[in-house]
This record gives C-alpha cells, structure tokens and sequence, in this order.
DNA sequence: ACAGAATGTTTGATACACCAAACATATTAT
DNA sequence: ATAATATGTTTGGTGTATCAAACATTCTGT
C-alpha cells in the first residue's frame, strides 16, 4: 500500500540491473553493488518480500514479483532518462552523470521525469535546436558566454539545414 | 567533517527561509514547514548545534553558524536554481515544480547545478532559443510532436529577431 | 504580578538501515 | 564423498528519525 524507501527502491533496482547483466542476483553482488555487507541485503530481501516485490526463500534464488518488476522498471527508467540529460544535454562526464542519476531517480516524480523526456525529444526534434545547438553549448559552458561573432552564420546554417532537409510536413 | 543526512539539510534551509520570512526562527514554525512535532525539531537542533551548524541554547533564539550559513545557503541555491528550470524551461506547475525541488535539492551536487544554471543561461541568451522556444515546448508536449508547418516561419522570425536586435559584438 | 496560553524540552518507545561476527547452508575440488 | 571454500543468514548492537505525552519555560492579558 506504502511507497517503498528509497533504500528498498534501490535494492529493487539493483536486483533487476544484476537480473539482466547476469540472468540472476545474488546476495553477495547485491551487497558489493550497493555498499553493505551481505547480512544487511538479507534483511532488506525479506522486507521486500513481506511488501510482495521480490519472490524470496533463503538460500534459494531471487525473483521480481509482477509489482516488484514494474517498480523497478520504472526506477531504471528515471535512471537512464536522468542520466541521459546529464551527459548528453548539460555534458556531464559519464561517471558524475551516473552518480547524480543514482540519486536523482529516487527524487524526481514521474511527471518531472516524463516532461524531461519530452523535453529531451523536443531539443532534437526541433529544427532551431538540435545536436549542433547542444554542441554549441559546451562553447558556452567554457567561455560562459555566447560567442556572438558566429552567431549569423550559425543561425543562417539552421535555417539552411532545414530547407535542405524538411521534416515531412503535417 | 562529515556531511549532513537530507534530513539535517532540509532542517538547516527551513531555519534559513523562516529567517528571511520572519526573522528568526522558531522551533513550531520549523516543525510546521517539516511536517513533524516539535519535539523532533528539538532533537534535530542539538544534533545541528554539536554539528556547529547553528548556534542554539534550549528555549532561547536560535541563529546559524558560518558554517551553517554557508550550506543553508547552497541548498536553498540548489532549490531555487531546480524549481526555476522545472517550472520555467520544462513548464510543470508550481506545487509539483516545489514539490520536486524539494527532494532533488538534496541528490545534485554542485557541478551538476552549476551546470544546469548554464544550460537556462545558454537556453535564455542564445539567439536560436529564447523565450519563444520555451514557449513551442508547450505546443510540443501537448502534441507530443514539432507543429512542422510552422517551421519556416518560425525559423525566419528567430533569424529577423536577431537581425533586428543582435547582441552587442565581442 | 500572576494565571493561563503558547511554546519548547524531555522521556520512552517504535521503525529503519546498517555493521560485526557467529552461525548455517551450498558449492567445489580433489 | 567429503573437506575446504563460497555464499547466505542470524543475532545483538549502533545511530538516526520519528511520535506521544509528560513536563518545563516563556509570553500575554488583565
């Protein structure tokens, strides 16, 4: 009925991340991936299986329950959408992305996290914005100014590279 | 030397808001904004005192420390900066851009703040985006896709607009 | 100035997340 | 097949954050 802590989100998120780069999870990985020892995952493998998210009998594999599973991919997904707009748009290097990302996930909602990808998408759909633009922003982020002498030739080239290559009309 | 759990940050920055709102701090107030019995507040003060975060003797006014200036006012920079870029560049509500803030304040680190206070900057002073781009993005996820028809002049009017009012040369 | 109201503190209890180390089970290598 | 090694669990203890309610102090109105 309650949400999960932020903890359970991201032994959750950990089981299905260890699920796919290993078919299985085991406690000992959990316990390396996050920082525990290997007696605390055990108590959170049993916190999570009384709230219904992982199938669990000691000594024996660990399953995502349906729910578990949704709520994982969920929080994987936030993961990767943050971490993506780290590193791709605000040019974050990767390890500062994933860590942020790490912690992000368990904060945003998920209509923060939906606008995000909209807004995302909408960067690189928009003929005015674009790879080129973002490229262009890390001139800015060095200089912390635009350089406006080329300003003309590179909104001339936007306007340009439209013309040559339209999206097809609606 | 260590830092501070979300919790004793989120306590630090209401001290800090109430300050600027009311001048001082009082420990009901605190309890209010956090949502908690003030005797919670108590404890929380004493772990913040021994931290040097604020300077606080039992029943009397309580006043942040440099130190605790210094955090107060990060965090509050890192709320500010988050909340201006959900409700302003991604177009979410007030409450849910507040509510939002809240929490991520504590999951970004600096640079990534930093960098996010670039890419609004970069999004307000380049010609290609602005304002007006802002504004398509609402049109954009509404639609979830660009209004293509409006390209053409839309891209001539960001090139007219710059014509018209180019920034002073460098 | 003092009684009552408002505010602040303390105490004892709960829940969560963790560790260290003793213990139990499972896997493996010979 | 079994001894040695890996892995997993349990137990007892710590620190943090919270509440409820008893208690203490300060403020306020007459």
């Amino acid at each position: 009925m309650k949400g999960l802590s932020e903890n359970l989100e991201n032994y959750l998120e950990t089981i299905l991340v260890l699920q796919n780069e290993n078919t299985v999870a085991r406690v000992k990985d959990i316990a390396e991936k996050l920082g525990v020892l290997s007696g605390t995952v055990t108590s959170a493998l049993r916190t999570l299986s009384e709230k219904k998210m992982i199938n669990y009998k000691p000594y024996s594999f660990i399953t995502l329950t349906k729910e578990g599973k949704k709520i994982a991919d969920e929080i994987l997904r936030r993961h990767n959408v943050i971490k993506d707009f780290l590193q791709c748009v605000l040019l974050i290097d990767e390890k500062k992305a994933e860590e942020n990302a790490c912690r992000m996930e368990h904060s945003m909602d998920k209509i923060a996290v939906n606008r995000l990808v909209q807004f995302i998408d909408y960067i690189y759909q928009c003929p005015r914005t674009g790879e080129d633009w973002i490229g262009n922003f890390n001139t800015f982020f060095t200089q912390n100014k635009i350089a406006e002498a080329n300003c003309p030739e590179c909104l001339d080239d936007c306007l340009k590279r439209y013309r040559e290559s339209p999206k097809k009309s609606v």
